[in-house]
RNA sequence: GGCUCGGUAGCUCAGUCGGUAGAGCAAAGGACUGAAAAUCCUUGUGUCGGCGGUUCGAUUCCGUCCCGAGCCA
């Protein structure tokens, strides 16, 4: 029988974290983060990281895993998440994924295969700089070549997923399109109950303005100023919102506010393609909260569940 | 009270010598298999302040009213 795995996905800002204490709780169970940015030490206040106190004991997974100057990629994840659930089940607990990174949730729920190889970095920049000088035509046409079923799914202005394609087939001599149609009978080794938080856009939008608000009143810029006097200033984990926006403020190239309207503009983005995501990549239960009763809708969730976990 | 300037997309504004309008930003929709909080694609949303008049036709011209800013009293 396949281990049950409750997901709670949604936009920034709607309450995920929340919920999973509540869902923890009650069901026995134990989070895990499927957050790209939370797995970073140092990056507290910007990624809405839970603190001590509200997990209140429940043993979480995924945070603090990596320095800011470490890479981190979805086949880590993976991987990692991939034994937390088996440890979990194996002690009769509930496991409970909790995040916004979609591709990250996608590719446990559907056991997405990686190969065995790490990214090529060095290919990646002789690529890059290649673009650079001749433009991406003869670099898409390369790829039209080797894996024209690919090509014609990846737009030429993506350079990042023209270059991954050729990269993939550099290092394992197969095409992207190869791998992934090798993949497509597989079945989720889970049996997940997947969870969506919805809100009002407008509402939502609001939310996310004042919780920007909230964390600079924590002391964000002071995290943030940290990281980059520490010489993380080009890394994976400062291109996260919340982190990247105040680099050039630092090196004085825009205003202290031109940098919180960006980071409240780049968070509604985010959220909107959350939902895209959530929306048309998973089978999602959905609910609708609004702040004032939130905790009366969690109710009803916590009831749901019960009989979802039931049989 | 008089004069001047302005009122066009959510915001800032452009424009039509009369043929129902367009930029930037904001926004919306979408893609996604090793950077994914990343990267990329698509889209103009409008009683052109109200009401009359002239005209085949008015957002554009005329009158009038309303609103805002400034100047004069």
């Amino acid at each position: 029988m396949k281990p049950k795995v409750v997901v709670i996905v949604g936009p920034t800002a709607v309450g995920k974290t929340k919920l999973s204490i509540e869902i923890a709780k009650k069901f026995n169970g134990e989070i895990i983060s499927g957050d790209s940015m939370q797995v970073y030490r140092g990056m507290d206040i910007g990624t809405a990281k839970i603190s001590r106190e509200e997990m209140a004991g429940i043993p979480h997974y995924m945070l603090d895993i990596k320095d800011p100057d470490e890479a981190f990629s979805v086949a880590d994840f993976k991987e990692h998440v991939q034994s937390y659930i088996a440890h979990i089940d194996s002690k009769s607990k509930l496991p409970i994924l909790v995040g916004g990174s979609g591709l990250y949730i996608q590719a446990i729920l559907y056991d997405y295969q990686f190969t065995n190889h790490k990214r090529d970095e060095a290919y990646t920049t002789k690529l890059e700089e290649r673009i650079k000088l001749e433009g991406i035509a003869p670099v898409y046409e390369q790829l039209k070549r080797i894996d024209p079923e690919q090509a014609k799914k990846i737009h030429p202005n993506n350079h990042r997923r023209v270059i991954r394609a050729l990269e993939i087939y550099r290092q394992t001599g197969k095409t992207m399109s190869e791998l992934l149609r090798d993949e497509e009978s597989q079945k989720s080794p889970y049996d997940p109950i997947i969870i969506g938080l919805e809100m009002d856009r407008p509402l939502l939008y609001e939310r996310i303005n004042q919780r920007v608000d909230r964390m600079l009143e924590e002391g964000l810029l002071e995290e943030v100023h940290t990281l980059y006097k520490k010489g993380y200033e080009n890394t994976q984990a400062m291109r996260a919102i919340g982190y990247k926006e105040f680099i050039p403020y630092f090196k004085e190239e825009y205003y202290y506010t031109r940098a919180i309207e960006l980071l409240k503009r780049n968070s509604r983005r985010y959220a909107k393609r959350q939902f895209t995501w959530f929306k048309n990549k998973m089978k999602v239960d959905w609910y609708g909260i609004r702040p004032e009763t939130i905790n009366k809708q969690f109710q009803i969730i916590l009831q749901d569940l019960a009989g979802l976990l039931k049989d």
